[in-house]
DNA sequence: ATGAATGCTGTAAACGTTTACTGCCGGGTG
DNA sequence: CACCCGGCAGTAAACGTTTACAGCATTCAT
């Protein structure tokens, strides 16, 4: 009664083992009169099997963990929304760890594959892949996709799948575009470099500029952390140290919220006065003003493509581990809307 | 090598029984040579307890799910946002059940609990808690804290919390405050009837109205869904069917946000012409242009307290369910931004 | 009528822990 | 010296499943 009833309450209900009952529930072949009465009994008894005793015996949870830095960014809600359904889908609960951008509970989260409460994991660690992280995914014999760069060379126990976007490329997007509109003095306000983003958007700066034959200022970048007020105080003292700037790439899309903020306040215009672009496209985008011309890196795609191939690691079993890579692409808003000129904003 | 160290390889090693294993890696009193050898031999193995066998014979998974219906909803990435870290420092890892609205997943993942992979669940359901969904919380037999309406008579047996807002005194803070900056004929944007929320600020909305001697207009209400282009249409409709209308209360942000795109393409001025008001005072709220003014339903309060009586049922057993009832609040911003007049917008 | 083959079913072990209970050993007491 | 008691450690059961294996009837062929 305050218990549930187990396979063995239903044996003796019916009147057979529970090896019985267990075979019937599992559709395995049996008479059919004994198919009846166990159903019968399970049936009155509001039977449930408990999946912490299927999970002992079967050695799988049909659970996957989604492991990342913030559960309020928009980038990994959006990859949520992907990896969720997906699962779903394929019998599989879905676990949240916000680490917060924690290193030692991302590990944490990284070593507790061995406590097997997952099947599988999916992770976008921050500050990049150190040997600690490698060392736990190699320890924990259970498949492991990571979002975001990966070392360049994995050992060979490591079971892990790699999804990964070219920021590079996508800064390049920007560029290209903001010297299109004809923007020469183009300002950089990135994340801090010791994070994966951050480092890499910071070279794809620079390499950006040179390709378009541009001079790369120290004077025209600025480093914060990748928030909007952060993003605010970046431009602040951008603006004041360099006020001939005519447009601001941003590492995300929360930075250039705050730049916006910053520009509006000072009664510069954008895109007249100065052209903003920001990176991850997220919702976010679409309802400031004006809309914020942005790089997508896929989140959404991303989120898929982890989803996709972790599912796959469990249903086909072991394989080379493989990496996708997800192409940028610049989605062109308010924020630069001026066809090589300098007149007002529009949405 | 291949299927990792049980207590029972330590046991070997250290040459006691398994018994003691677990004494010593529970901290259970030992004698100080025995702690020594235990400990060498799990440190050298690099032993790591199995978290469903220990949840099978502790009768506890250490894991509580959070259902809602659409985790790309700021209102829910907000309530995520605090139960996540409170479960984390109380030792529970978090399951995420997204329903997409879905009833029958919603009606899943209730009875689910008796699959006991959960100790505890939080839901936030959709259109309301039905017949069926008391049953299966009485069924489960384990806490369930429910953030939202709850039916008027729970049965003895129905282990369940309760956390709500008064959205209906959140609607009359803003007519109260549409009406005090002069405003008279208030449209009224709102979700769906057959969903609580919509049901209850349209209750609200009628009644907030005659609080203040306005007459009630159906030409002045329209019914759409909690999206941003169902609220676009909506506000197309209404401006269309009233060009007279001075306000717009929107059942929540994204409406409010599609009913600013309809108000700026049609080039009436926010506040100026019309003043808009949102509810939930999501993170959108102030990122729009003009920013833009929200009932503030507390979610972030909200997911706290649902995750406090959670615990605080998991840790200090049975007790009367509880009702926690958070107070609406509003936040001024841009989009109401005249006091007493008709002049230009502000931020 | 006997043997093998066939088709179900039941017994028991296993998954990896925790813990009640029993038993052993040593020391203190009468 | 006998007894008791305290402190530890080991045996075994239990949590609720799944499944290998053995065994029992029944059927069929010879």
């Amino acid at each position: 009664m305050t218990d549930g009833p187990t396979i063995t309450t239903i044996a003796q209900r019916a009147g057979v083992s529970i090896a019985s009952v267990s075979r019937v529930l599992n559709g395995l072949p049996t008479r059919e009169d004994t198919v009846r009465r166990v159903m019968r009994a399970a049936d009155e008894l509001g039977y449930v099997p408990n999946s912490v005793a299927r999970s002992l015996r079967n050695r799988r949870t049909d659970q996957i963990a989604f492991a990342m830095a913030d559960i309020g960014n928009p980038v990994y809600v959006a990859m949520v929304r992907e990896i969720q359904p997906a699962l779903k889908e394929a019998g599989y609960r879905l676990l949240i760890h916000s680490t917060d951008g924690d290193a030692d509970d991302e590990l944490g989260v990284l070593r507790g594959l061995r406590e097997r409460y997952v099947d599988g994991l999916i992770i976008s660690p921050l500050r990049g892949v150190t040997e600690e992280h490698v060392e736990a995914i190699v320890a924990a014999r259970a498949p492991v996709v990571v979002i975001g760069a990966l070392p360049e060379h994995m050992p060979e126990g490591a079971l892990v799948d790699n999804v990964r976007t070219d920021s590079r490329a996508g800064v390049r997007l920007a560029l290209d575009h903001l010297y299109a509109i004809g923007r020469r003095r183009i300002g950089f306000l990135n994340g801090p470099l010791d994070t994966v983003p951050g480092a890499a958007r910071a070279a794809a700066y620079r390499e950006a500029l040179g390709a378009l034959g541009l001079p790369y200022d120290e004077d025209l970048v600025e480093v914060g952390d990748f928030y909007r007020d952060s993003g605010a105080r970046a431009a602040r003292a951008l603006l004041a140290r360099e006020p001939e700037v005519d447009a601001l790439m941003c590492a995300n899309d929360l930075i250039a919220l705050g730049a916006l903020d910053v520009l509006r306040e000072q009664g510069r215009d954008v895109p007249g006065d100065v052209a903003v672009v920001g990176m991850d496209d997220t919702d976010l985008a679409s309802v400031t003003w004006p809309t914020l011309t942005s790089v997508s890196l896929g989140s959404a795609e991303r989120g898929r493509a982890a989803a996709g191939l972790l599912l796959d690691r469990l249903q086909n079993g072991p394989r080379e581990p493989r990496v996708v890579v997800v192409r940028p692409s610049l989605t062109v808003r308010g924020s630069t809307a001026v066809p090589g000129g300098r007149a007002g904003g529009a949405g």
